[in-house]
Order: C-alpha cells, then structure tokens, then sequence
DNA sequence: CGAGACGTTGAAGGTCTTCAAAAGCGGTGG
DNA sequence: CCACCGCTTTTGAAGACCTTCAACGTCTCG
C-alpha cells in the first residue's frame, strides 16, 4: 500500500505562477510581494484517495488550497448518523485560522494534492498580509452564503430536488474547472452512501431516486461513478427553485 | 402606527465606551484609534417587531450590529416555503460587506436597535483597520460553523430532538446575554409557524412537539412566548448529541 | 364584543426509512 | 481462468414519521 500522507518541500515545488489554482485560491488577490512570501513558505502534501486529513478534534498540523482532487468535509454524530457538509474542491482552503482544533471530518474521495502551510505560519501571513487576509474574508463569506443555500435545500427539498440540485452543482464545478468540456458526461467520485450523507437520505433512497432519474430520461448511461446528462438545463428545473449556486 | 424605521445620527448616540455589545459585536477587537473612527461614523437604526430589515435582492443602504433585539434572517422559495437560517441576536453583525445586494430576507422578530454605517463606509474602514477586519473574519467563521452545526441538524435530527435543540441554543444566548438570571424561564419571541421555518417542520408539528414535551416534563408552564424548563440538562440530553452550540 | 391571528388537536395520507434479499463489480488466490 | 469474497448497488415490502387538511379553541386589540 502507499503512503497515505506525503510531505513536499519548498525549493523542490513548482512556482505559483505556473500554479492550475492561482485565480482562485486564498492567493488570488495577493500582489508580487505577498506571493513571494507564500511562495516561500508553501508546502506541498499528497494525500491518497479515501484517507482521512482529519477527523473532527484533532489538532490540526496544516491548513491549505486543494490543488487537485476531491474531498467532502463533513461531522459525525456519536450514534453515527453522519451529515457532509460540502464538497471541497481545487481553490477551495481547508482548515480554520486561528483555531488549532479541527471541528470537521475531512475526506479525502480521491487522490489529493493540497499546497498550505504550518498553521503558525499561515497566521502570521495572515497578520501582515492586508491582500490575504481580504482574500480570506471574501471566501469565508461565499462558504456562509453557501452553507445557507444547503440548508435551505436539505430542510425544504424532497429527495428527487436534492439528487438534483446535487447533480447540477457537480456538474457546475466540473465545467468551471476544465471549461473545454462539452460531452454531457458527468464525474460521480462518491459513493450513494456519501451521497447520502450528503443530502441527508438514505443510500437507499439515494438510490431509487436514480433510477427514477434514468426511468424519466433526466439522466442516461448511469454508471456507479458517471452518469450523462443530456439537458443540463432539465436537470436544474428538476432541482427546484433556486438550487445552491456555485461560488 | 408607529415609524417602522428611524435612524439616529451620530454627535446625538451614546459613546461607545456604554455599549452593551461593545465586548462580542464587530469593534471588540478595536483599539482606542480605531474606535474613535467607528464612534464618528456609526449611525444607529430602529426597526418596528415585525417590519422587514431587508428583503432578499434588495439594495442594502446600511450594514451593522444589533444592539438590542431579535432578528431572523432566511431566505423565500417561488413556490413559498422558506427556510430560517439563522437569529440574530445582540452583537451579531447583519449584511455583507463588499456586496451591495442582499442575499437574505432580514426580519425584526421584536423591536430592533442596530448600530452600524453606509456600505461604502463601512468598506474602507475595513480597509484601513486591521483589528476591524480580523473580527470580521472571526465573526464570519463563528457564523459558519455554527451554520454548518445547523446543517446536520436539519438533516439528521427528528422532530423533538429540533425542537429542544432549539430550546437549547436559544436558552444559551439568553443566558449569555443575561448572566444574573437563575430562574428556569426561556423567552420565545417567535411563532409557531417561524419556529417551524426555522427548524424545517410545520407549525403543527411544532405544537405537537412542545405538547409532547409539556406531556414529559421536559418543559412546564408552556405559554405562547414564553415557557420554563425545570432540568435544563435533561433538555439538552433530549436534543440528541451534539447540539448546535451558540457562538 | 367581535374579528383576526395564533395555537391545539385529530384523522388520513405521502414520503422516506428500515429491514431484507439478491445482483453487480472488483480484487485475490487456488 | 474461474470460484470466491467483500463491498456497493438495486429493488421490494412494511412501517414510522411528518405533513396536509380540517375543525376548534384561545388570545389580543380595536
């Protein structure tokens, strides 16, 4: 088996200018002397498909940008029903400032690449770096606006809307990240247990829901890790009114 | 009928240094020359209970802090059914900075006293106080995991466990607000129907449940805006694990 | 007092879950 | 190669929980 946890260091990495997230990522407003810093002070850690970052109460040893890969961050209940509360993507910053203990599970679905730093140092960059730290703000806020838009769709949809809505956003993220896609052809790295977890139902039902899907021709050529989507634009009338947007 | 809303310049408002919320709102990490630029732009409001703060779409003219007060803040689907993401109590900070459109329906649950400023004003004293910017940031990320806590409760809790989590959260900032009371009694400013917005159940439900609980002993003396609860930790237990702790 | 909003309770019904069984997929080893 | 094993997925049937629809009770305020 390989390492689950990898450890580059700076000298050896790549320059951020070369970098696939630099528009998008915690860096994105930072100017050449801000990102001299960053870029000395980055670390790079690779993290296999299905291993845990952290789990909620551990003392957190990084916090980073996903570079490449998926992962779900999400809580666990002691009777073990579980709830994920998003999906984390390339740009998106794992990890809480100031705060050195982990309140979330985080996931990694596949293979993960992440670029970040030792937490001290992270809050040190913070404090003297104003473009950061607006950067920081800015993200934190899209989250919350985020954060709000799932709620309201796991208190006020049914299962059929929530399959949905979920479909639209990974379809959404995935034609932001590689923009030349146009086969309808969708990527589902999870399995309908997370979907579940996801949309609070049960894989079961995650899974009758599918197969209404496919019955009712919103989506085809359904695969346990693809699905196509014809018409991208029934999809989202399916997911009800104002499906959780992308940031 | 009185104004719904009026607003008070500064050179006739309180100093700050009185402030009831001075310790949690948004300038409690502010220096001496910082507060002295929040004291000169600061502008109070009062909204009417039951008067909207903002509608979702709405241009905003004012950012802020509530002083005293209860606020919800939610959001409308086409079809009707809406969802409560959240109250607002004394020190929590309403609008968004840098962005000038609402994205929420804001609502005075009781009468409201805000403390706050003009968009743009509010903007560059961001820019230039650093102190400012770092509780924005903290705030924010109170906000979001106190958001996310939520989430799992809409998703994985029944219809009791919501209810006492919300008796729960709601108990907690009372007493947080109020640390001199003893007596058992919670205050509920809300109705039926907006406690069922909020923890995404009918308001009939809702009266089932406080019937069911009054049935238990868990909560006595049941009124429509108030009611007392004898063993808060018995109540906390009936909310299940992990309820969504206050900020 | 009377009107209107809010709250309670009952009965019927729908959606999702739970429990259960079987089929599909992917890897391992004889 | 194929049988076998574990894990995921699908599908069915029964049942729980919450909603919907409806009626009635209660509070408040002009």
């Amino acid at each position: 088996m390989r390492d689950t946890i990898q450890t580059l260091l700076a000298g050896d990495l790549p320059r951020c200018a070369l970098c696939q997230i630099k528009s998008i990522g915690i860096c994105a407003n930072s100017g050449e002397e801000e990102l001299s810093w960053l870029e000395d002070a980055k670390l790079y850690r690779r993290y296999c498909a299905g291993s845990m970052i952290t789990f909620a109460g551990d003392r957190l040893d990084y916090v980073g940008s996903i570079m490449t890969g998926i992962a779900s961050i999400g809580g666990t209940r002691e009777d073990g029903r579980r709830q994920t509360y998003g999906v984390l993507m390339p740009g998106d910053f794992l990890g809480r400032p100031g705060r050195a203990i982990s309140s979330f599970d985080i996931e990694a679905i596949t293979d993960i690449e992440l670029c970040g730093f030792k937490p001290a140092v992270f809050d040190n960059l913070l404090d003297k770096a104003p473009q950061l730290h607006a950067r920081m703000l800015e993200m934190t806020l899209d989250e919350l606006d985020a954060a709000r838009a799932w709620m309201l769709m796991l208190g006020r949809k049914t299962a059929r809307e929530k399959l949905c809505s979920l479909l639209v956003y990974l379809l959404d993220r995935q034609m932001r990240l590689d923009e030349t896609q146009t086969t309808p052809l969708l990527r589902l790295p999870l399995t309908r247990e997370r979907i579940g977890d996801f949309l609070a139902l049960t894989l079961e039902t995650v899974s009758r829901q599918f197969s209404a899907l496919k019955r009712d021709g919103i989506i085809q050529d359904l695969e346990r890790h693809a699905v196509s989507i014809p018409d991208p634009a029934r999809l989202r009338q399916e997911a009800g009114t104002d499906p959780f947007h992308a940031r």
